[in-house]
DNA sequence: GAACGAACGTTATGACGCATAACAAACACG
DNA sequence: CGTGTTTGTTATGCGTCATAACGTTCGTTC
């Protein structure tokens, strides 16, 4: 007997139907490349007329806000798919395979890319403490779990800068406790700046700043900026 | 006698309009925290009907590409003033001035930090070669300007990453040796790195990824963080 | 299996912004 | 003073977001 799938026959229609609005709306995206999703266009692509799209949002921000989220699980997903490759003991490995899936999905992705980490659409705000932040912080627990991983193994080196301040290790504390808390706080406070580093590096190359480098320099120079970043927060630094 | 100013009468009437056009723009980007602008509401404050804006802009896109342009010179001036105020010799206290700059600018003008160095707007994209282009090569050169004092004062260490590729030598000698001939490869590629690592923090700052952490500890972490990338790229750390 | 009701989709409509066209006023210049 | 250019106006068309009012489909219930 075929298990009955989740929900009414209704409900699974209309999660279909929200699936196929995302999925349509990416691909315009990515076809245009533009984060500006017009509802004429992805109504036309699904052989529907635009108001029908507003049952299932109340409105353009909407939409976005979710694929924001889907933004945020296919960065997490495509990390953790890069992690699982690889051994757990391997870890300037993982740091590797996790700053290069950041950076490819940037580069494969721009127009969510920016979304997810930029200035998403002009006068959009993103909703305090809703789905996306929630997602946010799934997608960058991937990257805490090198830090919590080589902490625990004993190869968490001691990071360049070990000065302090108080009120990094109070927020850390207050806030973040239930996910750091294996990991000292100079430590944690290089492992937000070995993501600022990353997400630099990884912004500007999506918008172009760096064009004018050969990729193969890019990518070279990547390889670089990374072990670098690696070596400053007392991880394992990956081979050249 | 008072000088003549440059121009005919017309002329100077028609660059102070533009001029006025270019401020109401930021001003309403500012105001509604948005970096879309509309004809009609910048017409409505200058006291103007919508169509008369197009007799200065052929159309939106070339007044966001002069706003990118005169962000780029903000930027730089704001860089440059901030390294007036010190002495050419102290560096760690320039290069701490001239990321604050950044930083603050950023924060200052998220919508416009936002046109400049992000994905500006929807369906925008930068023409090549244009003005924008130009304008943030002088604004790099402020960054770039540090690096050379401090390798012709001998005061440039080794960066903490060594190994520079060939492709990276290549571009560098190919497309930036006027700019850069002072320094050695591997400070090159540390500049960018740094470049990089600073523009990650702020970044993530102006859209809003550090709104968690209290004022005080992003500062500090802030700090720290610029600290580290000089050490990193083999500049004067500054004291803590 | 016929009737009901909710969910879904349609056409019609309004409001708004970009952009152009056609026309009128202001200005510099001979 | 007359002329041509520049600058601004009103009128208009087009496309989009969004709502309203109206059919249609489909699962449920008697």
């Amino acid at each position: 007997m075929v298990a009955a799938p989740a929900g009414t026959r209704r409900e699974r229609a209309r999660a279909a139907t929200i699936d196929e609005i995302k999925t349509t709306a990416l691909g315009l995206m990515r076809e245009q490349g533009t984060t500006d999703v017009r509802f004429t266009d992805i109504a036309r692509v699904m052989g529907m007329t635009p108001p029908a799209l507003y049952r299932y949002y109340a409105d353009r921000d909407e939409l976005l806000t979710d694929l924001i989220a889907e933004g945020y699980r296919a960065l997490g997903a495509r990390i953790a798919a890069a992690l699982a490759k690889l051994p757990a003991a391997d870890l300037s490995g993982r740091w590797v395979a996790a700053a290069s899936s950041y950076r490819e999905w940037a580069s494969a992705e721009p127009q969510q890319f920016a979304l997810v980490l930029g200035m998403p659409v002009p006068g959009y705000v993103a909703p305090d403490e809703g789905p996306t932040t929630e997602a946010a912080k799934a997608a960058m627990a991937q990257l805490a779990s090198i830090f919590v991983a080589a902490a625990e193994t004993g190869q968490l080196g001691k990071p360049l800068i070990r000065e302090v301040s108080q009120a990094i290790a109070d927020c850390e504390k207050a806030k973040h406790d239930e996910l750091v808390g294996v990991i000292p706080p100079e430590s944690f406070q290089a492992m937000m700046q070995t993501w600022a580093s990353l997400h630099g590096f990884v912004s500007l190359e999506a918008h172009g700043h760096f064009d004018w480098l050969e990729p193969d320099a890019r990518d070279e120079l990547f390889l670089s900026h990374i072990r670098l970043a690696a070596k400053a927060a007392g991880l394992p630094v990956p081979s050249a």
